[in-house]
Order: C-alpha cells, then sequence, then structure tokens
DNA sequence: TTTAATTAGTACTAAAGATGTACTATATAT
DNA sequence: ATATATAGTACATCTTTAGTACTAATTAAA
C-alpha cells in the first residue's frame, strides 16, 4: 500500500466540509461534530495546515475558527497531500535536486523514479478538492493527456 | 511523503539487474555484490518476491539463482509495487470491495479516492520496469490517454 | 474590563510499521 | 557426501505515526 498518513486523509475530510460551508468559517469543535474525527485529531490538523500550507485562514478569540483560503475548485489533491506529506515522491532514491543517492555509482536507475514522480504529481495536481466533492461520477484527466516528460 | 517502503525500492534495481542478465541466473550473492545492497536485504527481498509475486524462478542448490519470470517490458511498476507493498491505494478510507469505511454515515466523500486511486493505478500500470531501464529519456503514456472513470 | 471561547505552540506517550539480522531446514549440482 | 543456494521463520531495533495533554496568546462579547 502506497501510504497517505491518515491526517492527509483527514484534511479532505475537513478541507471539503469548510468548502460546503464556504462564506462562514467553522470552529474547530464544530468540525470535530460535523466530521465524527475526535476533537483532539481535528485541532492537530488545523493547527498543521495553518503551519504548512496556506490553504486555510484562522481567526482567533470568541467566534473564531477556520476558513478556505481559495476556492475547493482551486485546491489540487497534490497540494494538500504535499503540505501534509511533503513532496510527492515515490522512493526515497530520488530528490528534488536530482542530485545522485548514495548508491549512485552503482545504481543504473539514473534518476528514472524522478520521472514517474513526476507523472503521478501531475495526475493529483488535475483533481481538485471539488472534483472529490462533486456528486459528477467523472472526472477526466486534461492538462495530462499529453504528457511527456524529460 | 508518499512512501514506497525500501523494499519495492530495492525490488525494481534487483529486478533491474536481473534483467539485464535475461537468460542466465543470479544468485543472491551475485546480486548484493553487483547492486550494493546487504546480503541479507537482498535474501529476504527475494524470498519476499518469490512468496508475494510471480516475478521470478528460483533453482535452488548449487549453481541455482534467480532468474526474472517475464520480459522487462511486460513487468509494469504497478505490479512490482502491488507485490510488496500491497494494492495501489492513497488512503485506508477505501477498500476494494468499494464498502463504506467506518465513517460512511458521515463521510461526504462517497468512494471518490478510490477512483483518485485508479487513476494511479493505471498510470504506474503503464510504465515498464524496461522503461525505467532503457536510457531513453521519455516514456510517453498511451493508455492513460483517454482515461475517464466511473 | 472581565470572561468565555478559540487558535497557537509544544511536548510526551503509546502503537504500529519498517528494517536489518540471524538461525535452521530443504533442495540440488558436482 | 559436500558445498552451494534458496525457503521459512523469528526477533530485536529503529523510525514514524497517531493520539493526548497542557499552557500561552488572542479576540468577541457581556
Amino acid at each position: 500500500m502506497i501510504k497517505l498518513n491518515k491526517m492527509t486523509d483527514y484534511a479532505v475530510v475537513c478541507l471539503g466540509m469548510l468548502a460546503r460551508k464556504s462564506g462562514s468559517s467553522m470552529s474547530a469543535t464544530e468540525l470535530s461534530k460535523e466530521t465524527g474525527l475526535t476533537l483532539f485529531t481535528v485541532q492537530k490538523l488545523l493547527k498543521l495546515l495553518m503551519t504548512k500550507s496556506e490553504l486555510i485562514l484562522a481567526q482567533r478569540g470568541s467566534q473564531g475558527g477556520y476558513i478556505l483560503n481559495k476556492s475547493s475548485s482551486d485546491i489540487s489533491v497534490a497540494e494538500i497531500i504535499e503540505a501534509l506529506d511533503g513532496p510527492i515522491a515515490l522512493t526515497a532514491c530520488v530528490d528534488s535536486s536530482d542530485s545522485m543517492c548514495d548508491a549512485s555509482n552503482i545504481c543504473f536507475l539514473g534518476g528514472k523514479w524522478n520521472k514517474v514522480n513526476e507523472v503521478i504529481r501531475k495526475t493529483l495536481n488535475d483533481i481538485s478538492l471539488d472534483d472529490l466533492l462533486n456528486p459528477a461520477d467523472t472526472f477526466p484527466l486534461k492538462k495530462n493527456k499529453e504528457i511527456t516528460i524529460n
């Protein structure tokens, strides 16, 4: 299983809930009640999203809460995953700088994983939070159709 | 980071090495020497591949070793990942039977993750071990171009 | 200005999973 | 027979994740 951590899973649920209430904010307590996630979990998640992304805005104090920072159709699945799981990469044998791994002198793969990762990333980048919420059963991949990676 | 476990990473390296020697078998010891992975790791990996996949064949005893069970162009990245990591799925909130998760009564996502997973799976299914070994810099996605998921 | 509500920051613990190592059994070519 | 090699299993350790808890800072409203 290629794993997302649970926080990312929860994030989609909570962000989706916020998307439904676009305009008005929701507190951690409200989100907890409406999603069924424990308050502890929701609090931690929202704090993470605040420090690791700009997907939500917070208002402290009485009547405070959280609100989406942009439209759900402008939030990609890739964006959510990258906020909480870090870069989308399928193996430790790559890094963003394309530099060589420890075994580079004997590894003949020569960074091919990077290209695989790019394909995955582009795929996830074309799916929006809105796509996940939308009742429509399909989401065609538009930009991805012509991918050729260099 | 969406993580593959290291075993899968190692598997690609070892299977790739076997692909290069197509025809003749390689023992765990040889593979260890040529890949730089420890003998322990290689042994464990090959045992895993034997029990969890049909990607390789083994010959015991003196002069024994391992050999690919099919051509590297017929082995997809998805196949390797699924052998060692289990089903390609981005979250625990789905299963193969499309049945509902624990939070289904409050979760409004309604199995949308399944569709995301299918897109990822198809993407990985279109990349072969050979694509990773081939010196060519590109691998176009053929079958994926017209994907629409129901 | 006090109070209650709410997020921010941090730290700790427990559970789960991945990894590496080791040992014994079985099979086979020479 | 013997040396070589895979098969099976078990286990200790290291790392990561998930969950919980506590305190500080901020703000709306009474």
